[in-house]
DNA sequence: AGCCTCTACTAAACCGCTTTACTAAACCGT
DNA sequence: ACGGTTTAGTAAAGCGGTTTAGTAGAGGCT
């Protein structure tokens, strides 16, 4: 393949002139930039990205962090991040870390390896720690999703007290005073958040809300279905649940569903996320 | 940050033992590596890989092209991709195209540009050429999911004209007579050898097809509720439905709905795919 | 004429690692 | 004692760009 050296022979120019030209550092008069130009397409020249990199000292990339690319809520965050990095010609190296620390502490690692530029990362478990102490080490982080507390960073979230609030409210409007909500893991920040939203609309309404009707456990539908299970279980059951994830929302139904109640007349249910898929489930999720 | 000279210096040795000792292409004896180990903890060293992939030539990442990475059928497909990846110590570079050729173009360009070392590549409608001779002058190109004409290069697809046949097989099995089938872009692959195992199970139970039946057109949700209209629309309805994707099932479901119409009581449906969701819509998708 | 400024470039160092070709010294068998 | 082999390394040339510091020559001003 050719390089700057074959084109800058090539233009009767040395590499320089065509580096510079290239990254416009320099104002060539057009016969010389012509001369170039005609190298570069005659040799098909295409800088190597390899040799930039390593002098320039940037990759060109950025990481994308986040539980589950196969989950859609991510997928989707993914698909739109992906759009505005190839706008700015940044590649992007997305990882899944299946909730697991020591996947997102390298994803860190490769920052600091100069792997890529930046990270946005999305977690969904409260840290011990560690990620706060390498992302205030590195820098160039940018959270999302969920906060990691402790921690310098642009930070990007869904309001999540005022969905919940809002989530909640629309049950009590429709007549509901007992309120079932399940959440995911304890301590996790979008959890309490959350959870404040609907302890908000809750007290605002005058409604009690029974211990036994607040199950936190973890943003999985597998915990859906076992909180749906305990929820039904209780002395006195709600009349609505409100399920902090869509994928909870979906063990949700498939445990209600499984216990002969219908959605929504014999519990009313609303989700958080809006998946794309919410809608094709019948009954839609709301 | 600390280089491999530091280390070689520290180490008391020279950068080039230091690199061949790092990359097992030496035997060193156990004091000098013990020096050398203990330079790199003791300086924190990390190799630069920007560094390493210029002098290799290598850029340890490989591309992972999908037509969309929202769409959960690729996503799981990209975890997959990601997690085996890893294991090699290869970084997924991955890329939405959205049915746009010039994207599929651009990540064959990253290829030749060493981006990436290699592609794994799937599109889901037919190419006009340009990637064909891309892919041939590029190769390290592997195909996934849908075929391009033309091309030499490895290649791992679905037994589409078996799962369609059985999929057929099923619905005959279940008394229908008339059947019709919905599939993607005409002249793909996929469609192809899809329609092909519906016409066999068809004629091997001796049921006609009618053409009105068979309705092509693209792997889309809307795509599925038109094609599912013209189908009610037709002077003869089918009693049974194969959507050859579960997103065209999923479009079949909703106008069937729309419709007045139950699934399975008023119209059989089976889909393709058997993507994570399909079980949790109701009535769970075939 | 002499000095200054501007234009149009360039030489060479540098980024940090890999790899080829080579060597000094120790060992070994006869 | 000597030639051959093995051990334990090393020097230096890349990889292909970017960038700093600088220069030759033309033109302008006094």
């Amino acid at each position: 393949m050719a390089t700057i050296h074959d084109v800058a022979h090539d233009a009767g120019v040395s590499p320089t002139t065509v580096s510079r030209y290239l990254n416009n550092r320099i104002d060539l008069p057009a016969p010389t930039a012509a001369r170039i130009d005609a190298a570069i397409a005659k040799l098909d020249y295409r800088p190597n990205l390899l040799a930039k990199r390593l002098s320039t000292g940037k990759s060109e990339a950025i990481g994308l962090v986040t539980p589950e690319i196969g989950n859609p809520f991510f997928a989707e965050l993914a698909a739109a991040v992906e759009d505005e990095a190839e706008r700015h010609g940044y590649a992007v190296f997305m990882s899944s870390t299946r909730g697991d620390v020591s996947r997102e502490i390298a994803s860190l690692e490769r920052l600091r390896d100069r792997h890529v530029d930046g990270l946005i990362l999305m977690t969904n478990q409260p840290d011990d720690g560690r990620l706060a102490g390498l992302i205030r080490h590195n820098g160039n982080v940018v959270l999302m999703d969920e906060d990691i507390s402790g921690v310098e960073a642009p930070r990007i979230f869904v309001e999540n007290e005022r969905g919940a609030y809002l989530a909640t409210r629309h049950l009590i409007g429709l007549g509901h005073r007992a309120i079932a909500m399940i959440g995911g893991p304890q301590g996790l920040f979008t959890v309490k958040e959350r959870r404040r939203g609907f302890e908000r609309a809750m007290d605002e309404a005058g409604c009690p809300i029974r211990p036994e009707h607040v199950c936190l456990g973890a943003y999985t539908r597998e915990f859906g279905r076992t909180a749906a299970r305990a929820i039904l279980a209780a002395p006195e059951p709600p009349t609505a649940i409100l399920a902090c994830s869509d994928y909870l929302a979906m063990g949700v139904m498939q445990e209600l569903r499984e216990h002969g109640l219908r959605v929504p007349d014999d519990m009313s249910l609303v989700g958080f996320d809006d998946m794309p898929f919410a809608e094709l489930i019948d009954p839609a999720l709301t």
